[in-house]
DNA sequence: CGTAGAATTGAACAAGGTCAACTTACGTGG
DNA sequence: CCACGTAAGTTGACCTTGTTCAATTCTACG
């Protein structure tokens, strides 16, 4: 799965750029997969790793864990995302990445990827856009985490999830499987997954979304888009395309 | 101040290049600077911006501020960063970069950078470093925001801006200058003005640090480590060089 | 069936937020 | 050099959101 027209690219003449890049790493990559069972690592806390890897198949996360116990799930990797690019460059953190469902990858070794990035300026482009991606998701995640409250979060969640499964054409107009336990969803948002399930209740009943059973019914999208609006990504903003008025009974 | 040796890399090796890369960009920003002042916008929010600019002296913000009123002080730019390099690549959100001192910069044109990026690869190398080291900084904030009560969250922004700072040669022994306003601190931690102000009085009275009037002493750097640890960069454990020892009571 | 992981719910609690007042620091004009 | 005005810092009283602790129910699956 290459790019999406979809990009929320800057400049669109850098699209074909792009997809030669994708295109070479996905050639130098072969077709030797690595699977992954639920809950394996794929990248150990601490150990260096010489590989930069594309997900294939599964939903992956990177974790930090915390010494008392405390942990956190910054980031959810889901099909045709590369990850491992940062440690191409950078001393690794005391993160892990490990498998969210049974997962395939595809792997690169490091100094394979270099060669290519120093001969291929599509390559560098695709990496350097990899890691603009992954900066951006990022930025909107922390201004969740900073200013959002436990429901805006949660929507917010849904609606990027939603989107991005879209974008890789898992969609069966607003339900999608969503593997993540509430316990995950707490560790991803920052919360407890008491409160998590509380505050998804509270949007089943109100109408907006169902989560159970790794699945996510999303019944009222432009209602959790409201919801979410103020912490929403502007790539995301443009697509409440069904359901009903926003019903949400919003406290503030 | 280009390269430190001491810049977390995985491979080393990469320094010379990288190095090099720093100065191609140097040399094609020229010597022709930008001055801003205090709360001058630098980057609008929304508007295109088609350069890449190092900030030379002053410190810069990245922030976003919501439709109802609440802010996020997403990244503070030192001397020495490039920004504005995700939007070399990507459809910008709704963000602004603003002054928070007087500051001057450098700036290169993107369409300049990008003949660069084709045909150097040190430069290639330069841009996805920082878009890296930029990742990385994210990546520790987002488990500070997510996982780290209040007093964890203060210890870790003032042992990063001390190591920060003391990396590009500003460092008194532990005494800092530091511009942000209460209010400041408290968009970039996710928290109120009132509870910054609160547990600042707490690390003062604690004999941790004293912040006031624009700087930053530190008092006990071991106890301040001691208190961030849990979510301080692997980057910054390494250095509690002074100071007696932690007397931080924590109450969990 | 039995068991383990996941989800759900209640009750008590605490961290941090809100509101509002007051003080200090500091730049500017008289 | 002082008076004043404004932005920043402090502090108290009270409140809300989300946490903690502790059961209790599902649900999948061997």
């Amino acid at each position: 799965m290459p790019f999406r027209s979809n990009f929320p690219l800057h400049r669109p003449e850098l699209l074909n750029a792009l997809e030669r890049g994708d295109a070479l790493i996905t050639k130098a990559m072969g077709d030797q997969r690595k699977r992954f069972k639920k809950g394996d690592e794929i990248i150990g806390s601490g150990e260096p790793c010489d590989t930069v890897f594309r997900l294939e198949s599964g939903w992956v996360g990177r974790t930090r864990l915390l010494d008392d116990g405390r942990r956190s799930i910054m980031t959810i990797f889901l099909p045709g995302d590369l990850f491992g690019v940062k440690s191409f460059l950078l001393t690794e953190q005391p993160d892990s990445v490990h498998a969210l469902t049974n997962s395939t990858v595809l792997t690169i070794r490091h100094d394979r990827l270099r060669e290519l990035f120093e001969t291929e300026p599509s390559v560098a482009l695709r990496i350097a856009f990899q890691l603009g991606e992954d900066e951006r998701r990022l930025h909107n995640y922390v201004i969740g985490l900073g200013r959002a409250n436990a429901a805006e979060r949660i929507a917010m969640m849904l609606v990027e999830l939603h989107g991005r499964l879209a974008r890789v054409g898992i969609d069966g107009n607003g339900t999608y499987p969503c593997p993540l336990t509430q316990e995950e969803m707490a560790d991803f948002l920052g919360l407890t997954l008491v409160h998590v399930n509380r505050v998804l209740r509270r949007l089943r009943t109100e109408g907006l979304a169902t989560v159970s059973r790794g699945v996510v019914q999303i019944h009222d999208l432009p209602g959790l888009h409201k919801l979410a609006q103020p912490v929403l990504d502007i790539f995301e903003r443009s697509r409440p395309e069904f359901g009903g008025g926003g019903g949400w009974s919003q406290s503030a």
